[in-house]
DNA sequence: CTGAAAGCGCTTACAG
DNA sequence: CTGAAAGCGCTTACAG
């Protein structure tokens, strides 16, 4: 059976609430004491009772990982950011799936986020995109009086955030572009939903006009981050008139920029000889395809850790409202110098 | 405030245990008195505090997910059917990542698994590859009298499993590559602690055999089901002697097919034309990659939804020993009939 | 520095 | 068919 904290008193000759005390790091308790119910403690393999615990001060020790169609590749990362910090701290990483996207009114989509988050008992929230903007979740989560952190929101708010400078990550990578002489370099965009979608295609703007080119449309194609909305969009920027054909493309995400190189490779177009490309997020996929990908580098794992970290903080430790992480431009085999 | 037990009871004038019995679905209960108290729990959004009914039932409602360094697709599908078969009972899901492969000694793996698992208050856990057969976590589970289902495993236990049956699919598979006229096929094994490696490669050898092919042993590869592996292997395959060159490789997951792929583009082979490749798995992968996979689909979503379903049946519910599921053989454009 | 009492919100075992 | 009592293993608020 496991051993309670009666079991820890009993056998320390002290009462219940010192155990207590000396578990949870309180002031208070004698040095010689707390020293030999730690040893107790340890020799009779002791852990507090998560339910019981919970239930005294009303709180679960559990957070949620809210998401919604994600990539995989993205979740696992965020996923085992999280939980290294939950551990950390005491605390249990519990998954929890969504499916928002064929709901359309609003009142639908508050009635099911709120079934669902009525009978989920955790201390806190991490919502990554699109779930970060939406707002059903966000205001189910205050109306419970849920803390949350958003990973990469779009639109500000009062809840503490991570992420990224997308903008200036898309903006560096345009300007590797240029730098290799490139001067028709076309862009994909991402799903409209996603935060990320207009501060990638922003950056691409801004490096494109500080160099004085002119941004015609026939250079802007729109997916969806999916490998099938990538594939039409190459489709469509590699099938126009010769003088229109970029020499380099930069899909938002690197499923899109795989698809841009198999859309080559069945077209003839040799990557990176004929046609540069280069993607962002630097998932798995980056290092598989061939040409190896250049790509943006986000800190997704450290992202779900901080965010994780922010949610278990005790009270007495410092708060960020809001982190701004590092990225890294990844120069890997798809991008060539203009001949 | 959230809605107690109590407030249901008071306002439906009856006792606590009543609401209790009704919640619970237990018989004894007026048919009308049953209906009241519904309505009065629906209209007061009351679910029950997992805390105080975990305390009371030394249950805690959670299932955990236990990996160790798996493929983020593997185990984003196994997540996503147990968390819907925890849904459906009530249940969380927790997941818990093990890093157990750089510790050597067997000692030092029980402890470490001893230290996760005393503070991991689950009813039970869902076990993947490699882990589901990891002698010094069974051995913890079992200790501390936590229910477990194997997902996969290579050898026979008491514990309930759920499974596919691997060396037939890659039979199948094998008889798919010799029906398109091909000979000299060539087989990249996956890692050796997987129990799908031996049976993947035996299913092959038996296609091989009953076709009365000799399997030299120039056609047979040893990878660890990564990119990085299967591109080694297909270097050495088809590095070799034109008589000895493969027309086909089978490569025993989708990530080694791909590096399979690439290599073959590097060295300006066409595929399917040239050479025809194989995989298994059906990760997303199989359908970015150009040509598109031909794959063996494993049921990975049912095999998490299965293994948590056994997990959290009640008591009066029929029990599962072992489930073998059924897989399916994807026909894409990597295989080509031999000219 | 230490402890006895009450209570968190449920269920189990029992009585009627 | 229904309910009053006790208890699960902790912590909080209080007393000394």
């Amino acid at each position: 059976m496991k051993a309670t904290i009666t079991d820890v008193a009993k056998r320390a000759g002290v009462s219940m609430k010192t155990v207590s005390r000396v578990l949870n790091n309180e002031p208070n308790v004698a040095e010689n004491t707390r020293a030999r119910v730690k040893a107790i403690a340890d020799e009779l393999r002791y852990s507090p009772n998560l339910a019981a615990r919970g239930l005294a001060t009303s709180k679960s020790y559990l957070i949620a990982l809210m998401y919604d169609n994600p990539s995989p590749n993205y979740i696992s990362h965020i996923q085992r950011g999280a939980i290294d910090a939950c551990r950390e701290a005491g605390y249990h990483l519990v998954v929890q799936p969504f499916s928002l996207g064929d709901l359309v009114s609003t009142d639908e989509k508050i009635r099911t986020v709120r079934r669902v988050m009525d009978r989920l008992p955790v201390d806190g929230v991490i919502l990554t995109p699109p779930l970060s903007d939406n707002a059903a979740v966000l205001e189910v989560l205050e109306e419970l009086n849920i803390k949350c952190v958003r990973v990469a929101p779009k639109n500000g708010g009062a809840q503490p955030f991570v992420g990224m400078d997308d903008e200036t990550a898309s903006y560096q990578m345009t300007q590797h572009l240029l730098n290799q002489g490139h001067k028709k370099i076309a862009f994909i965009r991402g799903h409209a939903d996603h935060a990320a979608t207009s501060l990638r295609h922003a950056g691409y703007m801004r490096a494109m006009q500080e160099a004085g080119l002119v941004v015609s449309e026939n250079l802007i194609a729109q997916g969806d981050f999916s490998f099938e909305s990538g594939a039409a969009a190459a489709r469509k920027l590699l099938g126009g008139q010769t003088e229109d054909i970029p020499t380099a493309i930069f899909a938002s995400n690197d499923d899109m920029a795989a698809a841009v190189i198999s859309v080559a490779g069945q077209m003839g177009l040799n990557v990176p000889e004929t046609l540069s490309v280069c993607g962002f997020d630097d998932t798995p996929l980056a290092r598989v395809v061939w040409p190896a990908l250049t790509t943006v580098r986000q800190p997704i794992y450290k992202m779900g850790h901080q965010a994780a970290k922010e949610l278990v903080r005790r009270s007495d430790e410092q708060s960020e409202k809001g982190q701004i992480l590092d990225f890294e431009i990844m120069l890997r085999d798809s991008v060539a110098k203009l001949k």
